[in-house]
DNA sequence: TAGATTGTTAATCGATTAACAATC
DNA sequence: TAGATTGTTAATCGATTAACAATC
């Protein structure tokens, strides 16, 4: 199986948002001098990354587009269907829920689930929103691998477990909480203010210090 | 100036939200042994983490929670109060605008923007919806340094170029584009689809290959 | 004391970059 | 051809880990 490294792994998104934005302007091909600019790291690595992908460019032209794209997407498994249920129907539910790119990529919401009594029954994204209390069935009905999570940080565990329990694999996390999960099962945890405090840290430090760049 | 490296940087959010769990169930002491399970990753990391951090564990103790956990505030800078535009009040930009979490780490959203004619005028969180013709003059007047970006794509550079003209110094970015700003302006891509991505991959692989983990 | 734990140095591992050959 | 660009190897850099001394 072909398997590149970690750090070349997490670049692949931002490879692929810029290939989908010169593709849409009608460019065929793109050098590694201009990926290399638009995300600010070495030209080699750019060649490397290409080389590991076993992507093979074109001497004075660059990388073919959309083949590079394909690539990618093949990589990640992104030309197959990944049905996901949305666990939490806060503004972050309905934003994931709702999110009209996800498609592109092969994710597909179906089902949006909440504890509150008021939310039960009302529409986000055309889905009736469930009751938790029938995560686990559905889960296990429609043999969901995914769950995305965006609910309250005190019931971010036990909702875990109920889902890991009926089978789901994979956990998109975007509560603030350290998931505990058994070996087999994946964790992408989104952290959301760890954003926030890289730029906090920067504006405390820019009067004085020189451009850092924590990217 | 003190500093850490750029991996050690990146790991500070997590610490600080196991400090907070800790803290909150009375914990007073945690060891760099718990610290690494809970974020597998290896126990000696920590302690020099904790060296680079110039915090001090005790002997058959550990780390005292309530300083480490002040000393990450300090040195990212959370104490301070940063304000911030929200720009785009669709529901990811709601969902942001209206986190209640966000008062704990320093960060004040102070105002809300679209560009949408329906939404000018209704309020998000307690802010009423500005329009983004607005938005240099109130950066300029409240002397803002950061806005979080949630506007759709084709938008997202022209209000960069509006945002960075009025004098803003960070970015947080919400939406796929590689944003273009000149030195000294630092710009957060949260990419949201790449963690999508990272757990496709792991579906699309589970069956067969033995436990990675790309976290 | 023995056991648990921190703190630090040196060794290892992994990722990036420089140098340069190959080629269209 | 000269110029632009890829592809690859070796050197460098940075991050992690192993080993172990220090100490409560």
């Amino acid at each position: 199986m072909d398997s590149i490294s970690k750090a070349a792994f997490r670049r692949l998104p931002r490879y692929h948002q810029i290939l989908n934005a010169y593709e849409a302007v009608g460019r065929e091909y793109i050098s590694s001098r201009e990926l290399s600019e638009i995300l600010e790291i070495n030209e080699t690595l750019v060649r490397k990354d290409m080389a590991d992908l076993k992507i093979r460019g074109r001497q004075n032209q660059g990388y073919g587009i959309s083949a590079l794209r394909a690539r990618i997407e093949d990589f990640l498994g992104l030309q197959e269907i990944t049905e996901a249920l949305v666990v939490g129907g806060g503004h972050l539910g309905t934003a994931l829920a709702t999110y009209p790119g996800f498609e592109h990529y092969g994710l597909k919401i179906v089902g949006v689930f909440d504890d509150d009594p008021q939310k039960i029954g009302t529409k986000i994204g055309g889905h009736s929103v469930l009751s938790v209390n029938r995560l686990a069935a559905v889960i296990q009905k429609k043999n969901i691998k995914l769950i995305i999570l965006t609910v309250p940080r005190h019931v971010a565990k036990e909702v875990t477990e109920v889902a890991v329990n009926a089978g789901v694999l994979a956990i998109w996390n975007f509560t603030p909480c350290e998931l505990n999960v058994p070996s087999g099962v994946k964790v992408r945890n989104e952290q959301i203010i760890g954003g926030f405090m890289a730029l906090s840290y920067y504006l405390k430090n820019v009067t004085g210090s020189p451009d850092d760049n924590g990217e």
